[in-house]
DNA sequence: GCCTTTATTGAAAATGATTTTCAATTACAG
DNA sequence: CTGTAATTGAAAATCATTTTCAATAAAGGC
């Protein structure tokens, strides 16, 4: 059970131990999808059915700080728009001045069939993102 | 004038021409940085002032739909988690039943230092996924 | 140009997700 | 066991997005 490894990392941050916690950690320890808060709450709630809604928010924030969790990328999400290239193209990101500049994946299709091989999905489709500095603000 | 080239775009695609739109348009189609609803509402407004948020929300709907704009994605948005990896490593996503995936993409870094190069840009992190058909749900 | 039709609009209300507030509870150090 | 500070859930507040609807205005036919 590695559900004990991700508590007692919790504790070694200086957390306690609760209940509430506990059933927040074995949720997300033993899903293969990529859960919403509501859907952990759903889930945890068969554990421990006084949980909250707020504490699932504030367990996933600090296990996401811990590294145990990580935000998955859905298209609908995402509210923030910038014009399209020509083609596909992909987006590289200035992190202090938000400028985007496009740039081709040529080379991606390798690693595609790769990951396909490997894994036996059939791949459809794809997002990468680049961040970084742009030139200007290196030197600011 | 590229704006123009868009408005046509909307138009052949049963569009009205209204002020709105080509306030929504001009802003979008001028912009290299990625922008939220309402960043797209104070600036347009400055064009249009009886402009209004709704009309954005439509307005970007719409051009997205055109393949004119594009999302970027922002960390902060995506609302689902995930167990995290051992070490740095990307997801693949199956469509249907949801299922992630791991695989590392060591064969990266190759593309990341030539998009460097190209752009003058010193590249910090990146963002990728990968999504498709898992084995089982490609025989359903 | 002038109707007429129908898409489009903005305001307001409704919804939904997330965050804040706060008093009650509880983990755990001593 | 006890004291104390972290943690909790409920409720309220906030914020983004969507829906509803009556008024407006674009564009096609005359």
């Amino acid at each position: 059970m590695n559900t004990e490894s991700w508590l007692a990392q919790l504790q070694s941050t200086g957390c306690r131990l609760t209940g509430a916690r506990r059933a927040v950690v074995e949720v997300m320890e033993s899903s293969d999808r990529a859960l919403t808060p509501v859907e952990v709450f759903d889930a945890a709630r068969q554990r421990d059915p006084r949980l909250g809604l707020v504490t699932v928010y504030r367990t996933l924030e600090k296990l996401e700080q811990l590294g145990l969790i990580q935000r998955v990328h859905q298209s609908r999400d995402c509210q923030a728009f910038l014009k399209a290239g020509i083609g596909h193209q992909h987006l590289l990101l200035c992190e202090r001045c938000g400028r985007a500049v496009l740039f081709d994946g040529d080379d991606l299709e390798a690693l595609f069939s790769r990951v396909g091989e490997q894994t036996g999905f059939a791949i459809k489709s794809h997002w990468l993102q680049l961040y970084g500095l742009c030139r200007e603000c290196q030197t600011k």
